[in-house]
DNA sequence: TCGATTTTGTACGGTGCCGTATATCCGACG
DNA sequence: CGTCGGATATACGGCACCGTACAAAATCGA
């Protein structure tokens, strides 16, 4: 029996995430992949049937580090709802490793139904945790929906825009808008 | 001098919108849209230097699609602010020509930086009417910006998401959504 | 150290695409 | 009708990548 493998399939995924956040579905390359990792791909076929094989490791891979491992910290780190919420959403939307991925799988979601799927179990957890926190300090169950949209649309939407703002930052508008979003309303009426 | 070619360098172009917003940049190729317009890469060159010649002159008329003719046509069209603003918006986001490929081209621009330069162009004049249209019942200078910012978020951002509401529909969700954020705030104080 | 086993390197054939060169077609014009 | 010129077809060489086959090397147990 041969010991630890110099380039274990962890690595390969692990290069295939890369890539896949850097350039989208299109870049994971076999040989681009081996060359990356100093290697050629003579090993690859050892674990992975083929390209798609991999592509689906990674998938897999994504699927199980942006919900349970983003939860579980989340979980064991504490505090109160809203803290929570915000460090599930700055886990997943400030990593360097998370966030470009995850945008790169949005993309990938509208032309593949079967990481679309990914997408929504996905996705469908993190608006859970948006309901939840909305739901602390608004009690119409259509607004703290809306709400929630809006708030998931600002967090992946923001990094799909171009426009500029004026004298302002992107960040003091986007923090401005979370306000608006995730605070209690408590405007006096104007009309 | 021979007359109208068969395949003019327009419909090259338009097989490469049709292309990219399918399949991203990756997918404009040659001779896949040779094949397409049933007729070999021969003529190709005639009109192109090359295939990013060809994507140049993508994104050229993709620019002037989705600014100058949809604001023609909203200004031609007439209408108070809100309905301007809202032709412009249907014309951009709910036309089932320009929707993938704004999200193509909005993905592509993570990438590139002539790209995202070009969307910043298009970007900043869509934020403008956004800008004009939540002015007229939002006074606050920082809150219309966060309000654009907003709603052109949800705009997008909604392709993107893959989640569920539950016994509502996106539609349902996004219209409660769009209430909040372009509608004067009327709320009562509940603190 | 010596096999046994697994990983890796190398070589190969195949495919799809690029860009060029050249031949062929076809309408316009004399 | 012939010829001219642009548009298109065909053929080519090249490149990058896939997946396979097999040889070489590394590693562990005995």
């Amino acid at each position: 029996m041969a010991g630890t493998p110099r380039t274990p399939r962890d690595r390969w995924v692990e290069e295939g995430l890369h890539a896949l956040a850097a350039g989208g579905p299109d870049a994971v390359r076999i040989e681009v992949l081996a060359k990356r990792l100093g290697v050629t791909k003579g090993g690859f076929y050892g674990y992975f049937a083929d390209r798609d094989a991999l592509l689906e490791a990674v998938l897999d891979t994504w699927e199980r580090e942006s919900t349970d491992e983003v939860i579980d910290r989340v979980e064991r780190e504490g505090g109160d709802p809203k803290a929570k919420i915000q460090r599930a959403g700055a886990l997943t939307f400030s990593d360097d490793r998370l966030l470009p991925l995850d945008l790169a799988i949005r993309d990938w979601a509208r032309r593949d139904d079967a990481v679309a799927e990914r997408l929504r179990r996905v996705d469908n957890r993190r608006m859970e945790l948006l309901r939840e926190m909305i739901g602390t300090f608004c009690s119409d169950p259509d607004e703290v929906e809306a709400r929630s949209l809006i708030a998931f649309c600002v967090a992946i939407g923001q990094h799909f825009l171009a426009a500029d703002h004026g004298p302002r930052t992107r960040a003091e508008v986007r923090a401005y808008a979370g306000d608006l979003i995730l605070k209690r309303p408590r405007r006096t009426d104007v009309s």
